[in-house]
DNA sequence: CAGAAAAATTTACGCGCGTTAAAAAACTGT
DNA sequence: ACAGTTTTTTAACGCGCGTAAATTTTTCTG
């Protein structure tokens, strides 16, 4: 910056002020400054800029696993809202694995970041940790809430989302039995179930379950296996399956193609099949599934504005906040 | 650092020694080291750390979409293999824009990184800068080639893949057309079109290829309607299909499903449909997809450990090297 | 125990910048 | 052309570290 400052006629510290705010210096050495850009290609360093700012404009966004199109669709729509904010964006993703959150957590303290998004693991992380690296930068959590941490958190409502499917599915057919995994790695999988349950009570219907075993992140060869093995057995509860996931569900429609049971709710399917996030894949399913969407959009935009109003300092000292959006059913051919 | 070797009673050249390299100090400071690291949780500031070593050990990891579950999978074995080795692996997505892409490359420059694995765009990449910064950083591409840019490049044998499905599909049924999008912007899918006719060729039939139009990342969506299309004006120029890739396959055989079109190979099934790449949602299509998979694990391996061998100046001057991996059949229910 | 070798310390500079305060220069209106 | 108001420059310090050379301390060898 020494170097390029002398080349363009001024000097460094005006140089430093014009990155900050090219509005902040004068036409005419603004012109100069630009001019000297245009011939030399220079800018400023981003991490060493970063050490002395008193504030930042990274926003860190970490999430649990990237290879997950979820995630990978959230973190898409979260970083074009920071970016429209005039933030720089950070995104880490943890590969389902609790120690590489706490890791990423810990390498983005180094690029003080003025405030962190994260979409926590779930039960698998270190929740104290979290806690204490919350406490020590602006963070909002979305998508997964772990108690106490970070000043606000953005996720789905799941009771009013499951509710909206299972109303959905009683009313156009047989109540439905939900499939999960048996001790799933994430608490909205718990809501949900709970959610479930609570419909069908209403209905004064018993809650059915088909539960799968398995563990980690590859959700759609548990599912597949699982079902395979359900369906091989003649052991669903009902002719109509609700997915905790639309991974889940993926893996399920696949396994009923391969058993050779249609599913859709037209005359000679022997099976509806439901799923919830609306997955970015889930309009390409066989048939196409049926489920509630989560609101991307809202969701990152609301979650990133959260943050942002935070870091401006609009909206200190108030009591930590939940948001949770309505999920949106999406009716395709599966249910 | 000045305050924690004050604290754990060692001086911070010795401090920094140890962090460089923990056996290159005695075992008794080494374990006051520790103790104090236990006591307070010390960790340097990587960034400010890199901006000083000569060599650092950042490995920057640039692909142009992640949400596309091909990339994502790929980023993964990648950095796999890049923390294996002690290095830092830093991920970047272009979301689908050249000009990402290449802010992306410029960002990487900040952290002066031991070197680079690009898998480019392709045809929209702005070539001549990607070239440009190549030659200041040590950079393996990988996936898709650009001519005369970087080191080395590590990708998939097209020619092999898909004379190797054509000839499985040929062996087993009716010649298969080729379907594609017309204005690919992958050099991947222009090398599979010649493959494919020249493996057509060589059998003494003429190509049939289903062109669909559409740009951007959306294949599945740009598959499905241009399929649905096809299908519906019976245009089929074949009852065998071969998609360029697995995203394509995808939504060709969620509209032929739409359809009421049986895919398959058995006794009934009035199409089949094959794709490549063997995509992670390859296994879970209605049928199981038939594909020529990509060896993810070869090309991350390969690609990580060239680009390593560079840095670590075993293997500077040489010529620029491509390192092509054959493809394998994946023999699944589609075709 | 002396002497040699190894390790640690001291001192100092550098990386690429932000930031501040005081001094100098460049503009503004009249 | 002048006082008054921006803007810029100068000078200096700081961030959190790596690194190098000279010096001192510790440890090892016999």
């Amino acid at each position: 910056m020494e170097d390029f400052a002398a080349a363009s006629g001024v000097s460094r510290p005006t140089v430093s002020k014009y990155f900050n705010d090219p509005n902040s210096v004068r036409k005419s050495t603004r012109a100069r400054i630009e001019a000297a850009i245009e011939r030399f290609g220079y800018r400023p360093n981003i991490y060493a800029l970063n050490q002395n700012r008193k504030l930042t404009k990274n926003i860190g966004i970490v999430v649990p696993y990237l290879a997950d199109p979820f995630f990978a669709e959230m973190a898409r729509h979260i970083e074009a809202v920071v970016i429209a904010a005039g933030y720089r964006p950070i995104l880490l993703g943890s590969h389902g694995d609790p120690a590489q959150e706490l890791e990423n957590l810990e390498s983005l303290r180094d690029i003080r970041p003025a405030g962190v998004l994260l979409a926590p693991m779930g039960r698998r992380s270190d929740a104290e940790r979290v806690r204490a690296f919350c406490a020590d930068v602006t963070t909002v959590l979305f998508d997964c809430d772990i108690a106490g941490a970070g000043e606000a958190f953005v996720g789905s409502d799941n009771d009013q989302s499951i509710g909206l499917i299972v109303d959905h599915l009683c009313r156009t057919g047989t109540a439905p039995a939900f499939f999960e995994m048996r001790e799933p790695a994430n608490p909205n999988a718990i809501k949900r179930r709970n959610a479930y349950a609570a419909a069908m009570s209403r209905r004064g219907l018993e809650p059915m379950f088909i539960q799968v075993e398995g563990s980690g992140w590859d959700f759609e060869e548990i599912a597949f296996r699982g079902a395979l093995r359900a369906i091989g057995r003649r052991a669903l509860p009902s002719d109509t399956v609700l997915c905790s996931n639309d991974r889940l569900a993926i893996g399920f429609l696949s396994a009923a193609y391969e058993r050779g049971w249609r599913v859709g709710r037209g005359p000679g399917c022997a099976l509806r099949v439901a799923g919830h996030d609306d997955h970015p894949f889930a309009r390409y399913t066989c048939p196409r599934l049926t489920t509630v969407a989560q609101d991307y959009a809202a969701i990152a935009r609301r979650s990133a504005e959260t943050l942002l109003d935070l870091i401006r300092g609009d909206s200190r000292a108030t009591a930590r906040e939940t948001t949770l959006f309505r999920g949106r059913l999406v009716e395709r051919a599966s249910a």
